[in-house]
DNA sequence: TCGACTAACTCCAAATGATGGATTTATAGG
DNA sequence: CCTATAAATCCATCATTTGGAGTTAGTCGA
């Protein structure tokens, strides 16, 4: 009390913070322009005077991050010179630690993988030989693309949650059994020689989402990850949703009844499938999946009516969400999504369509994620892309 | 598409507008230290150097926001010489749209209220009527305050949502007939000569939580409204959340299942109150809500079931939030919790303590808003002070 | 009582980055 | 070939932070 303990307080900002901020900003216009943008462009869109685009572009182009690629004559007077991002620029490494698989990527500037290895979770292994043949998974990955090293930002690791932001690894994971307080961070970061990351797995997929994916113009938007688990990945007002602890997007006892072991068992229960579909390794539970999506596909009636259920049940949950939190867009994604959204994404769009906040307010679109199974592993480099080059208002604080 | 129309990108940043913030930032670092804040403290509590501080801090005195208040010796040395805020160098009104009253607030810089007003909301009148009073009530709060006119920074509007930030107004409020569309923030600015805002009550009140309220250090809250509608106004990261359209915190289903309209009804369906608290008019609904908490504390059995089934609804729906966003405090407040709180606190509380993602993670407290029933009005003050004073690392883009 | 010491605060010159006006550059059209 | 026009850059200016030196106001010990 009395101002003896100095309460962390907001921190103020800073003049090679601005220039630095404001060099973010060009190249992040510059980024979501696949088709090129001139300095005049640029600072009509930013608000910056032509004199500054001028002197931050000049150093982008000395950096390398961004080329001139043309120029474009509009009638009268010097056309425009147009700028693009040099992809190869800068590349980020992201990696996926899931319940049921290990997935590496490398990505460029644009957000594009470059490279990718994957491989099932090992069950009960040691996990300091696992984390080591990650960390050797990372080093071939950077090998075979042939990314120069000093050209890599980074490495992302992406994790189901719990877990603990500030320590850096994963708590007390229900599917992940010795992975419970494992320095995981720490550790890659040593053997990588990067620095590293940690982020829940939903929240990165919903920065590759917005990175490169089905929502890059969206300033308000949940990703639903239906993976092993399932959760939320949150954007409102341009931001990622992190709370206290970094675990925001838990969707409590909906992801219990949505994970794959729940519906597999339901399924046996019924009868639909039969008794060798039983998951003891969650890298097994996404045939079972799409066993159950060729039956209903199939015109069988109790597995159709188990995903319709599920889809119901996630439809009820991202409308909730949805309401609470006023976004325009929804995404799907993850490993089990991609097995069953032709059968699911019909019902939950008229949900959300129809539920009263969205009629009452604006419409909200509804989509599947474009990047494929490994969002998660992709926003994982996203996630280090984002935090080095996308132009957080945030970064203009002193740390 | 092509670079021919410019979608909204980021703005860039300003040198003027580091100064402002930093300003804020200062401000803010005293206002929250109600001892006493010397330079050096805000030096090290802010990352600014000495200077700038030295700078600041005699803007800010020959504005008149701060004085010097006094030395405080710590052993050798010149002594600190301490600031603290001058409440009275701003003031800010508010007033809250509810159903059920229009109240108008005066508040100082700290957020204390110098005068208030409150009238039941009128039904069905004239709405041009209505707002041309509502203009004069403001008018004789801000003469009977004695507060100087140029030192009152303008009018904050609280409103049940949905609303249309936009515009000004309120969309289709179920209990505010009349008041829909109509054009509520330019009318009351027009009729006042402040600048106004408008913004959803439950927004308000959670602005107000942490302005002066029973949250005024977390950074990561979930304020629940309960009036004659309910809702929840949020903050995540630090930063209010708003949505596309300002109207995060709806609560959809749950809203309507904890409207005082609902429960009152339920209480007359089971014969615990007479017909004669049918609602017709909201004003008269806390009046019922008292009569059942009455005999409930008296130990009318079915009373006091519906006031627990209530709780506990309201406990599900704030557990899930709170799991959602991980918020580490939950403020309750409105004019039915005022009625309802010794009853219902000691039901939510457990529930929350209990919930698996909060002992999964880190502890969450549970309080009752310390600025009584109008909490929604105190919000719509709050907000003008907040968007005047407060340190948003937002506020340094360009518009 | 006086001088040494220490910490808080302030003055001054330098550095950084945005801004506004004038200037150069590149194209189209007559 | 000249002019009009728009894009990009040069130059001087302004606002703000920073770092080091200097000033001020106390405490402590002799």
């Amino acid at each position: 009390m009395g101002g003896v303990t100095t309460p962390a307080i907001r921190r103020g900002a800073n003049l090679p913070r601005v220039g630095d901020f404001n060099e973010s900003v060009i190249l992040d216009a510059i980024r979501r322009h696949p088709t090129g943008l001139s300095r005049v462009e640029l600072a009509r869109a930013t608000g910056l005077s032509a004199q500054a685009v001028s002197n931050i572009t000049r150093r982008l182009l000395d950096q390398g991050l961004v080329r001139e690629s043309g120029k474009r004559s509009g009638g009268n007077g010097k056309p425009r010179t147009l700028l693009e991002i040099v992809p190869a620029a800068r590349y980020a490494v992201g990696v996926h630690l899931d319940p049921a698989v290990i997935t590496c990527v490398l990505v460029d500037l644009l957000g594009t993988v470059i490279a990718q290895r994957g491989r099932r979770t090992p069950r009960g292994g040691e996990t300091d030989a696992i984390a080591a043949d990650m960390a050797s998974s990372v080093s071939a990955l950077m090998a075979e693309s042939g990314a120069d090293r000093e050209r890599i930002l980074g490495l992302g690791i992406a994790a189901p949650g719990p877990i603990d932001v500030t320590a850096g690894w994963v708590v007390d994971p229900p599917e992940l059994p010795g992975w419970g307080r494992y320095p995981l961070r720490e550790r890659l970061s040593a053997a990588t020689g990067l620095p590293a990351l940690l982020d829940k797995d939903v929240t990165a997929a919903v920065v590759a989402e917005r990175w490169t994916g089905a929502a890059t113009d969206s300033r308000n938007l949940l990703f639903f990850y239906l993976g092993t688990g399932s959760g939320m990945g949150l954007v409102v007002d341009d931001t990622v949703l992190r709370g206290v602890s970094g675990n925001a997007g838990e969707v409590g006892g909906l992801g219990a009844a949505c994970s794959s072991r729940a519906i597999l068992e339901e399924a046996i229960a019924l009868g639909v499938l039969g008794g060798e579909y039983t998951v003891t390794d969650p890298a097994e539970a996404q045939g079972g999946m799409r066993r159950l999506a060729e039956l209903a596909a199939a015109g069988q009636a109790q597995a159709d009516g188990i995903i319709e259920r599920l889809a119901i049940r996630i439809g009820r949950g991202v409308c909730a969400a949805a309401t609470l939190l006023d976004v325009d867009t929804i995404v799907f994604g993850g490993p089990i999504w991609q097995v069953l959204a032709d059968r699911m994404l019909p019902v939950i769009e008229p949900m959300v369509a129809g539920s009263p906040f969205v009629k009452a307010t604006h419409p909200t679109a509804v989509l599947s994620t474009t990047l494929g199974e490994n969002v998660a592993a992709v926003g994982a480099a996203s996630l280090v892309l984002d935090q080095a080059l996308s132009a957080q208002p945030r970064s203009l604080l002193l740390g």
